[in-house]
DNA sequence: AGTAAATATCGAAATATGTCGATATAAGAA
DNA sequence: TTCTTATATCGACATATTTCGATATTTACT
């Protein structure tokens, strides 16, 4: 599952959103699970999972969630890695 | 398990190997198992493990088989993370 | 109020991972 | 050759992770 991956570059990886006509917040849970093959409750599941460990930041918008990643959070995970590896 | 860790500056984690007196090839088995406070046969997996991705390069001398890091696919390894991430 | 779309939650099943004890193998020492 | 020590392998079990379908919730639209 490559999420993280997708959102850094949305324009390139999804098709634009029709009410918001930008990717600003990030990308929509629905495009995310087209996107991914995997059922929806998975996929909500897994958005759920990196928003508690603060990898991304969901932004409630009408119907939309808009799910962005945390680059900051990221930035920090992977310097602990690199200390653990 | 902080193994990979440890291995990174094994004079400040380990006692000193009496019959080689250097660390030049790393760590051996029995001191690992020793210090994880795991059974000898996860920490043996765990190693098998290690090396079967490539972390780590096993040196087997008399008795002994020393574990050291391979930096070289460590660092690939954090790549691929980043890239992932 | 009633319906539809997007997202979240719950419980279950399948699979993977972590860990162990017992046993096997390899190498040096007696 | 036999014994001891270091390491590897095997089979089992417990726990964790992945994934699903069903259902609940939220919001907008009619």
């Amino acid at each position: 599952m490559d999420i993280l991956k997708w959102l850094k570059q949305p324009e390139k990886e999804f098709p634009p959103h029709k009410e918001l006509g930008h990717f600003n917040f990030g990308v929509c849970g629905q495009f995310i699970y087209e996107k991914s093959g995997l059922s929806q409750s998975t996929i909500s599941n897994y958005l759920s999972q990196l928003q508690n460990v603060g990898l991304i930041t969901p932004t409630r918008i009408g119907k939309w969630t808009y799910f962005q990643r945390n680059e900051e959070n990221i930035n920090a995970y992977l310097k602990e890695i690199s200390r653990k590896l």
